[in-house]
DNA sequence: ATAACATATTGACAAACATCAATATGATGT
DNA sequence: ACATCATATTGATGTTTGTCAATATGTTAT
């Protein structure tokens, strides 16, 4: 698993270990479940512990268990597409651009 | 396997199957062979056919067998990633601009 | 027809992945 | 201290994936 720096650095390169990395964004892109979590992220709809979107929001919108959820959104985290923060009991989520931008980067380049 | 029609339809939807579909072209981009093939590609370099890239090309970039660089090729056509064309002995492959449209689609629509 | 060559398919196998149940950790309120 | 709740970790399981060897298909040239 790569480092968010490692990551940050993968752009415009066709060394190996930079395609593995950028490999690795879209790999946490590659399933439905996580999908899912970015769209409702991206929506902006309050979730249940006021301001930001929480776990437990979050098995409510996948209706996958707490540990799965925990587990995509590790998945997420690790490729810079989300950014987690732990306030109180619940842990926080939204998107982070570093790994879209990532992504994005990436398309651009070849097409 | 989604039908690349079906691919198509599935930008802006929330919809089940439509994120299947759309996680299926990050599927096809979340490898380093296929990343390190789709910027060969790119790079708009010639093959050993002539005019074109085919499937010897690719064998000796990424270093694979025969066999595994068949499949790879496989995988990202059916994401709308690449076109293949048969011409004689030889397929020519070249960047499909469609699977590249939904998953940039997909991304501006979440950041 | 036959040989040579490019690609496709099949079968097999190890590695990675998505998922959940069970349990652990850590925070809050009584 | 204790109970409660949100999240993390562990362990297990079935599925998917990347890879190659072996073989099949199809095309070109002799």
């Amino acid at each position: 698993m790569p480092t968010l720096i490692q990551l940050e650095a993968s752009i415009n390169s066709s060394d190996t270990q930079n395609l593995e990395n950028a490999a690795w964004v879209f790999k946490a892109l590659a399933d439905p479940a996580r999908l899912k979590i970015l769209q409702f992220l991206a929506s902006g709809q309050a979730g249940c512990c006021g301001d930001g979107v929480c776990g437990c929001d979050l098995e409510e919108v996948t209706g996958l268990s707490q540990p799965t959820v925990s587990h995509h959104m590790k998945c997420l985290a690790s490729a810079g597409l989300v950014t987690s923060e732990k306030r109180g009991k619940w842990m926080y989520y939204a998107l982070d651009g570093r790994g879209f931008g990532m992504a994005k980067a990436l398309l651009e380049n070849c097409c």
